[in-house]
DNA sequence: GCCGTTTTCGGCCCGACTGTTTTCAGTCG
């Protein structure tokens, strides 16, 4: 079994952990999890890089022995080097970590008086009430462990980004009629587009003495009132999303907005940099000693350091700061940029509504050119298309195409890739076309290198022009198939093709990384919506979203070209 | 344990809320 970046991650947090509950020095506790973080963000595989025999320690984060603990970890597996940090303490303790309300000390001292282990041990303890005795512990804290028990809480639930908002965007109109709110608005990790969200942070504006707050744990959805104060108030709604809001004064709007966007570490990265300039930066503003020098507006925050203002998007601490320090940001691409959407379907096969309705819907969106992929005829649950099929669509696409102005369709095909890596239309089909989206459907089970061969071998027909879903995940549903996707990547630059992100937002796949990987290499993407309804079109905006997260300009995006610039792209010069 | 426009040592982001305290530790974000 390879170990992935994410097992590696997965042990330094572990680490990190037992570290915490014995005591150990805070930083060294943080240099675990900030290589942890590099990790998991990481676009390439720590085990490939070894291999070709790359120095780990140039990877933010990563030192000389963190470096060679990853390659002990790759050589040996995990259990040698979490042997040395498990010998004190049980292996399994740092799950009640994970517990709100329970962190490092109490953990310590629920094992240390009590000999509590696990999760078990600890419900037991707190039934018969043998918790609120210890030392920093009372009777509320031991209800408190007795609820997260019970309710399961502790397990992470994340939302899908476009399920949340529709809960943020309602609550938000429920805020705003509060008296004395002037400004309300999404923060944290819904700002940054992120493809799921955590909790939801809201920042307002405020009159003094607006009742806000009230209003806000008075509101209907609310469950369960986390935290009641003044400036900051939490609760989770009955869907069992954790809403933060946070009331600042208006001349700190800019740095509360900053701080409450994220991420952790994009802004202990930036506050480095004040530290390096004697500026200390909270959510009131920049201060230099006493003077409050910055902080009314985003910009002004980062003016103070000696930084263009970063996009929410890039605020990851994955380069940016070092970007905008240099004036080298990338001028993302933007929703409007959009020409028109490379994959959608209609009626012919599994989506709901007719090509014409479809080419009104996407006109109504400005888009210039609407791309009709169908399935095709392997994939008989969405009554695929055969080429006998296939020849009447495209007949009616080019009727229509007379008919209506304002928007042109064309003529594709979402082809299943078959097992075996070839097209499930025959070429002389395939090459009537105006472009071909193929598709992994089924067989997500493969090996890493028959799955990456399957591809590969795809992309190398003549006709093949987009890569759909590369990954296949289901966000939190199911796992992406087994791929090299720097493979892949390097395959669609040699072969001229392009790579989707797909803008459904239980897809949002290429992920983010991968979509800088592509950038790196030169390889064009489409943002597509793989509408299956006129519905879908508003999906574009979760696109794009992806797409910024992965630095992309509209020059890396191939759907931003018009029409005219588009049809030579889509015309393979295979070499 | 990492890192360097104060560089190989001595720093390492900052504040709110809660509960358990009697001035603050722990947790969280």
């Amino acid at each position: 079994m390879p170990i992935h970046n994410a097992d590696i991650a997965a042990v330094f947090d572990e680490i990190a952990d037992l570290l915490e509950i014995q005591g150990a020095n805070v930083f060294r506790v943080r240099a675990y999890r900030n290589a942890a973080r590099t990790l998991r963000d990481l676009s390439r595989e720590v085990g490939a890089m070894l291999e070709q025999g790359e120095d780990l320690t140039g990877l933010p984060g990563i030192g000389k022995d963190l470096a060679g603990k990853i390659q002990e970890i790759i050589t040996h597996g995990p259990e040698g080097v979490l042997a040395e940090y498990r010998k004190e303490l049980p292996q399994g303790l740092t799950d009640l970590m994970h517990i709100p309300g329970l962190g490092p000390k109490r953990v310590k001292t629920l094992y240390h008086d009590l000999g509590i282990k696990t999760r078990e041990q600890l419900h037991q303890a707190a039934t018969a009430g043998r918790i609120r005795g210890l030392t920093g512990f009372g009777e509320k804290t031991e209800q408190k462990i007795l609820e997260a028990l019970e309710a399961k809480a502790g397990e992470a639930v994340r939302f899908k980004l476009a399920i949340a908002a529709q809960y943020a965007e309602a609550l938000v109109e429920h805020l705003k009629k509060a008296p004395g709110v002037k400004q309300i608005v999404p923060a944290g990790s819904y700002r940054r587009f992120r493809e799921t969200i955590g909790d939801l942070d809201i920042l307002v504006t405020a009159k003094t003495g607006s009742p806000i707050m009230d209003r806000f744990v008075s509101y209907d959805e609310v469950d369960q009132v986390l935290a009641h104060g003044s400036t900051k108030s939490s609760v989770r709604l009955k869907c069992k999303l954790q809403v933060d809001v946070r009331v600042v004064s208006e001349e700190s709007y800019g740095a509360a907005l900053q701080y409450f966007t994220g991420s952790k570490a994009h802004n202990v990265a930036l506050r480095q940099l004040g530290v390096q300039r004697g500026l200390k930066i909270n959510e009131y503003g920049v201060f230099k000693g006493e003077e409050r020098i910055a902080g009314d507006t985003e910009e002004s925050v980062y003016a103070a350091v000696g930084v263009a203002w970063v996009p929410p998007e890039l605020r990851e601490n994955r380069g940016e700061i070092e970007a905008a320090r240099a004036g080298k940001l990338p001028k993302l691409v933007e929703l409007r940029d959009l020409r028109g959407d490379l994959h959608a379907h209609t009626k012919a096969t599994d989506g709901r509504n007719s090509l014409k309705d479809m080419a009104l819907a996407a006109r109504k969106r400005g888009l210039e050119y609407l791309a009709i992929t169908d399935h095709s005829r392997h994939l008989a649950v969405a009554k695929g298309l055969d080429p006998k099929r296939l020849l009447m669509h495209m007949e009616e696409i080019e009727r229509l195409n007379d008919e209506l102005s304002g928007i042109t369709l064309l003529k594709g095909i979402e082809v299943d890739i078959l097992q075996s890596g070839e097209l499930d239309l025959p070429d002389d089909v395939l090459g009537r076309l105006d472009l071909v989206v193929g598709a992994v459907h089924d067989h997500f089970e493969l090996s890493r290198q028959k799955q990456t061969e399957r591809i590969l071998r795809a992309m190398d027909h003549p006709h093949f022009t987009i890569l759909a879903h590369p990954s296949g995940r289901l966000i939190d549903e199911r796992a992406p198939y087994d791929v090299d996707m720097e493979r892949v990547i390097r395959h669609a630059r040699e072969r001229g093709c392009f790579l989707e992100v797909n803008a459904h937002p239980e897809r949002l796949d290429l992920t983010d990384t991968h979509c800088q990987m592509a950038k790196e290499q030169g390889v064009l993407v489409s943002i597509n919506t793989d509408a299956h309804s006129v519905l879908d079109f508003d999906n574009l905006r979760f696109g794009v979203g992806q797409a910024r997260r992965g630095w992309l300009e509209k020059s890396d995006v191939v759907n931003t070209r018009s029409l005219r610039e588009l049809k030579p792209l889509l015309t393979r010069t295979m070499s």
